[in-house]
DNA sequence: TCCTATCTTGGACTTTGTCTAAGTCAACAC
DNA sequence: GTGTTGACTTAGACAAAGTCCAAGATAGGA
């Protein structure tokens, strides 16, 4: 993740300690912190921290595609900072937990131009739904 | 719709002017409302409904495998009543439109055996995106 | 017609997220 | 190293979406 906020410099961020810690956080496989676990782990770093810089650093990063944006349950968004390597979402129906998984094919072939109703198609996000091995 | 009511009173259900009213906002095609909508909607025939009820409604109908919760972008979840036929949603990333589509095959079989992690998968859920004739 | 379990209601409350005005500080120039 | 300045952070008010509860109303069976 160092080198994310090398490319944040570059992109003329300035380095606060808030963004570094919230960079941090979000470091990992199978990170998807919704906005307040990322406040109170940031927060265990930095005490002072705010909900308001949560929210504005994660939404600059989502805008600058570092991080993507899930909300696989209508409930609070999640972060996940695997923006780089296309995948999809695999998400526990009793616990919630959610991997990243990798389907064969592109789901938008599967999308025949009759069923595009004139749209531009630019992608697809795919929910799979299941019970994990603990859950079942 | 109306078979949907008999549905339901076999069911047990008590048939409340108020259940009615949600039952009949929610018919047609391509119907995608939010919780606000339905419950605008409803009030237009029946003045005094609660939102509460409406969300009652709304969950139940929900948990009897009647009507589909959406949720495409984070914000309200959209009900939709065509629960009996497989689909998926093309949602107009300018407006949030919603269209029900029909992909090919089954999104679950492009999930391999070492992708699911000792899941067993229930179902998916895909929700393309792009730009619909009017907001290209 | 009466009874009662179920349903509805209004309002308080919770969760998630946004906005603003005032204060702080990173990075650049010197 | 010091000063300057515009970008950043903060606390708290606000908003949207949804849940919960106690009190009153009513559908449908007896």
């Amino acid at each position: 993740m160092s080198d994310l906020l090398e490319r944040l410099r570059g992109r003329g961020w300035r380095l606060t300690s808030q963004r570094r810690v919230v960079a941090e956080v979000l470091d990992g496989d199978h990170v998807h912190l919704t906005a307040d676990e990322v406040h109170a782990r940031a927060a265990d770093r930095l005490p002072e921290i705010s909900r308001a810089t949560v929210y504005n650093t994660l939404g600059e990063l989502v805008s600058l595609g570092e991080v993507l944006e899930v909300s696989t349950d209508g409930r609070a968004k999640r972060y996940d900072p695997n923006a780089h390597h296309a995948h999809q979402h695999l998400v526990c129906s009793g616990c919630g937990a959610i991997r990243d998984v990798h389907p064969q094919g592109d789901p938008v072939a599967a999308l025949p131009a009759t069923e595009r109703f004139g749209f531009v198609i630019s992608g697809a996000e795919v929910t799979y739904r299941g019970l994990c091995p603990d859950c079942a």
